[in-house]
DNA sequence: ATGCTTGCAAAACGTTTGCACAGGG
DNA sequence: CCCTGTGCAAACGTTTTGCAAGCAT
């Protein structure tokens, strides 16, 4: 699960973010320090409509657009990392100071479940060789029934024992 | 790769959505029998767009919701599976006489490799075991450059290198 | 001073829905 | 016949873009 960071991460990463900018000859503006305050703050997966949230509740006005631009920017030097779960909007959570992870989600109460991705690098290091691709980076996403729901709703089970093999 | 399929798994396909369709109290009506025609025609994957576009070819003047209206229907029967790559719009391919099977997209020209899931299921029920989830379904998607590309561009693989660890 | 950045509003995009009419069982 | 399915167009929610004004270097 995604942890707060530390104040010498939150250090580390602006100095990260503001490294990247300049050598891309970007300015260091305010709104986007406070995006990436606000981002750093956040626990766990957001969406743009949250951030924006978020910088409201902190006196930010910040533009919708400027957000949405900004992004981009944070995925492209490590900071953040973009999720995109079965919905049309795309999710971000911190890149930063995470052991890479991958997601089980909850048909059910959309509880989310993170899970090492240790043992998924090594299987795809292995298909990649088999299959001549060089790989960067992959998506690992099971869809099916928490704990909870499988027990409180064993009426969803054989919908999942029927579907078990099936890649989405 | 999607192949093509035999004229008996099309009369099969369709019987099977005949069935479907009745059990479920819903019409086998023309619309629906020409974009089911046009969805077992096409290999590989498409968007709802490029189905439009192909009735259109075909003569039939099916509209854009009816065809939203229906591939839900497809992929509940079983004749579609919905495939979602890291863009917005939904992609669709057969799940009918298929393996189940995952994806690596190259990232410089798009190609994308299928690789059987066979270890993927396994490696899913492993970490389901272990994370106490029950699994229905799941997307695992590859992200990297194919053989052609990596030869033929290798001032992209360093980057490929730094990030080789990071799951998305 | 220059030119990247911003906020706003409007556009674009894929998708969904409301409605009156058409068509299948 | 009835009731569902259809096409059209308009609505939708997210994301992108054009533009005049603002601000960092």
């Amino acid at each position: 699960m995604a942890r707060r960071l530390t104040p010498a991460e939150l250090e580390s990463a602006t100095a990260h973010y503001q490294r990247y900018l300049l050598s891309h000859g970007v300015k260091f503006t305010q709104p986007r320090r406070q995006i990436l305050d606000a981002v750093l703050s956040i626990d766990g997966h957001f969406e743009a409509e949250q951030l924006l949230y978020e910088l409201r509740q902190r006196g930010h006005k910040v533009g919708k657009a400027t957000i949405y631009r900004t992004l981009p920017l944070l995925v492209d030097c490590g900071i953040l990392k973009q999720v995109r779960f079965d919905v049309k909007q795309a999710h971000y959570e911190h890149a930063f100071g995470e052991d890479p992870h991958d997601h089980m989600v909850c048909r059910r109460c959309g509880r989310i479940v993170e899970f090492s991705a240790d043992e998924v690098v090594e299987l795809r290091k292995r298909l990649a060789r088999k299959y001549r691709f060089h790989p960067i980076t992959h998506r690992f996403q099971v869809s099916g029934l928490c704990w909870e729901c499988a027990t409180a709703c064993p009426a969803a089970l054989p919908l999942a024992a029927a579907k078990t093999n099936s890649a989405v």
